[in-house]
DNA sequence: GACACGTGAGGACACGTGTCCGCGTCAAGC
DNA sequence: GCTTGACGCGGACACGTGTCCTCACGTGTC
């Protein structure tokens, strides 16, 4: 408060030693909270340090070996909104274990320098988020084991030797299919879901196995145009490809999308073909973003659960820290949630 | 490559120096590209580097006294679009400088915890974004002064004395109402627009002055409803917004939305009550968000110009460092640009 | 053979902090 | 008056790095 008008900001322990008329060894006592001090003393440093604005040099305090309690968070962008719900749920987490975050946005072909960056920062760990170049990212991978430092992978495919969190996909879209069969629909759309990518736990592994759960044969049943226009994943991408749909003759009555924005690009697509949705054509899409509630009709979807995710994510990454490096890699998958709305709540025809 | 079975990592230069079978100095030397040095040598050690994926301590770096090029970064949250959009590109340019950035989220009553972080890690500027407790920001802002460290404010409120980059919303609200008084509309529904917050850069001081230019008097060609529902500034308080003006004799014809999810839910209780959008009702929102596109019909919404911002608001803090500092505030205002969509595109009926 | 020059070794110091240790000082209790 | 704690002082060292300095070694040149 009382501005002291401020020659210049105090920098060290012993200047602001001074200052209190304390020694600098009995102010780093007080600072570490360490026990023998009279209150009175205590209080003191309080003022003090109150009325200078003064800090000890974190730089100063972590050298001396004390651990860095730092995390690195390693994004793909920070322009999608799940990544960024993800990233906000991480910080949120280490922010109540006492972990400080270190944030940063990697380029494709810088990443050996990001994790140089962060190596240097020694961090405990480092999270990643979103998808990155696959080759890149397993020969970080292999760096962080041969160099001990834990680390874990949210939710991409095609990285074996990581420890990962991973979203059940097909799961996601057989309660999907389920859904939309117990509807009767008979006949499927499929929005920039391709077969190239993910194992297992792909989407397109799901759709599969659904159909054939209902003895429904996967090449009569199912239609992709993916290829008639260039894959953006978009909004735009969705209508165009919509657009394409409406011109067929025996068109799909249920369409399925890689995400919400594609969805919601093939609703506008269908409806100014002049097709009603719920009534003649089902919609779903996936990510289960705010947006599904915003449009009309409103969006079936499936939601990735992500408080889940970042809660096993950071438990996988901090049982890593201080123990011998795991041989095996994690693989702990997530079971995503379908959301029912009103884009898929009718019966076909 | 040569895995190299790693018994444990390097953490010294000195350990380093070993390693490659030089002196520490000359290690040093190479890593900070000094003059003088054999090629072979700052091959070996670049060679070294990359076997044992040895960084130098971070730590050590800055306590020596180099700058440690880190400028902070105080959200409010990571969950509204605009705020994180704000900080990717705030990233983007420091990255682009050679600044790191530290992010970290606020959480109101911390924010003294958090400024002291962040000074203890000897940030060259701290940057806020997002809505903050107005008193504790002013208090915090000025220890910032007091203590040399510059700062800037991005679009915030009621901060007199910090340096800050304002968007200048009555500028968007003269357009916004211009273009719908052009178009016909002579009375206006306020979804979340009140008086009691801002200053001249307000959005009614815009709604006022531009109403005035036209001559049409503010009591009897507006009307706000808000004060019948909860305020959450949602899509469901425009929701519910729009369903009570529907039940209006003399309804409106045209809705100015404090925000984009609001106009949205406006639109989705308008047609619910059956009015058609824009025939019998115009919508605007606010911040032109992605999701603007994505509507039936597409919104006229009023975008924030958020590149520009943050290429004013880095250069208004990056222009204290290194000087002495300022003693009157800082003001930068930014003008907003209208983005025309279906939702306003026809005259009343 | 003497000299300059290029290159690297190795010692020294500083940066700000935590921590240990021995030594004063002061007050309370006997 | 003496002992005993409680409290604080001040010296010392370590942490890993950058930088300056002196010195040594080798090579090429005159």
């Amino acid at each position: 408060m009382k501005k002291k008008s401020s020659a210049r900001a105090i920098t060290s322990t012993a200047e602001f030693a001074r200052y209190v008329g304390l020694a600098r060894t009995t102010v780093s006592r007080v600072l570490n909270g360490q026990p023998g001090l009279k209150p009175n003393t205590i209080e003191r440093v309080q003022r003090a340090m109150d009325e200078t604005g003064f800090t000890p040099n974190a730089y100063a305090v972590r050298l001396k070996g004390k651990s860095t309690a730092t995390i690195g968070i390693c994004m793909e962008d920070l322009l999608t909104p799940t990544a960024v719900k993800k990233l906000a749920a991480l910080q949120r987490v280490f922010r109540g274990r006492q972990y400080t975050s270190l944030i940063e946005v990697l380029e494709p072909g810088h990443s050996r320098r990001l994790i140089r960056h962060f190596l240097s920062m020694r961090v405990e760990a480092i999270v990643f988020i979103g998808h990155f170049p696959p080759d890149e990212l397993v020969q970080r991978i292999a760096e962080l084991n041969a160099h001990g430092t834990p680390h874990v992978v949210i939710d991409h495919v095609g990285i074996p030797n990581a420890h990962r969190v991973t979203l059940d996909r097909a799961r996601g879209m057989i309660d999907v299919v389920d859904h939309l069969v117990a509807r009767g629909h008979r006949s499927f759309g499929l929005l920039g879901i391709s077969a190239w990518l993910h194992g297992k736990l792909g989407r397109m592994h799901g759709i599969i196995q659904a159909l054939a759960k209902h003895k429904l044969p996967f090449a009569q049943c199912t239609r992709s145009l993916d290829h008639l226009h260039v894959r953006e994943n978009d909004f735009e991408f969705g209508r165009t490809l919509a657009a394409s749909f409406a011109t067929l003759k025996d068109r799909p009555t249920a369409y399925l999308a890689l995400n919400d924005e594609i969805a919601i690009g093939a609703m506008h697509g269908l409806q100014a073909a002049g097709i009603d949705i719920p009534g003649e054509a089902a919609v779903t899409g996936f990510n289960n973003q705010e947006i599904c509630a915003m449009t009309r009709p409103t969006l079936t979807s499936v939601d990735q659960q992500i408080e889940e995710t970042i809660r096993i994510g950071t438990e996988v990454v901090l049982s890593q820290i201080g123990q011998p490096p795991r041989v095996k890699p994690i693989l702990r998958t997530i079971e995503p949630k379908l959301i029912i709305r009103q884009s898929t709540d009718a019966r076909p025809g």
